[in-house]
DNA sequence: CATTCATATGCGCTATTACTCATATGTGTA
DNA sequence: TACACATATGAGTAATAGCGCATATGAATG
């Protein structure tokens, strides 16, 4: 048992979640949550996605866990599962930013 | 311009990364090259994995601005672009497995 | 210059996925 | 009960990705 095995579970969670935020669609619609629940038809709004296509993602968005949903009367509002994804979005989005010039002028090839 | 329009490029290049870091074999070549550069017999030695596939995926992950590769010799020397994408994957670990048992008791369901 | 070693690349196959259309389920209300 | 609204689900399709095999490129060494 080395260290590829150690962490095997983690890197199965941790490259399923990244599938899950790999969608540029599903990451709009976390965004578009933000901090507070929201209906469908909320996300539908403000994404203009497709019905069809909203209750796709959302769905994969929450057998992730990373959302959940809840019914109030005949609405289902969804709302972020930890909202510290927000913060981790918006992490990441600055370390990209940080070091896109970097990248832009540099090689980085093979050979 | 929504918050939408505002947020396009960053969406577009997170969910990039995200799919990049989508494959299992990728985060374990990211993992495997730690903070120091290793050729890449070193890391198909450490993966297990095919010549052929960790060449593949070390393009991936080069043309993601990701990894870097320099010359040296006949070998051909991998490392990580920012160390500090080790710190986000165990931030990102950690941060999943502190909510795991609170999302496998709880429903999260839809309907 | 021929050979060997390290690494990259093109091709074909298969599996997965995002999407739309049509339809089903479930809730509230008259 | 019948109807309208909110949301989910199933089928079919087109695009994409990961893999292995074979081969190419490029550097070192005799």
């Amino acid at each position: 048992m080395n260290a590829n095995t150690y962490h095997a579970e983690a890197v199965k969670d941790l490259s399923k979640v990244f599938k899950v935020l790999s969608e540029p669609n599903r990451i709009r619609i976390l965004m578009s949550m933000g901090l507070e629940c929201a209906p469908v038809s909320a996300i539908i709004a403000r994404t203009g996605l497709s019905q069809t296509n909203v209750s796709f993602h959302l769905r994969v968005l929450r057998e992730a866990g990373l959302v959940k949903g809840e019914r109030n009367g005949s609405f289902i509002f969804y709302c972020l599962y930890d909202t510290k994804l927000l913060e981790i979005l918006s992490g990441l989005t600055d370390w990209r930013e940080a070091s896109q010039k970097a990248r832009e002028s540099e090689y980085t090839q093979s050979a």
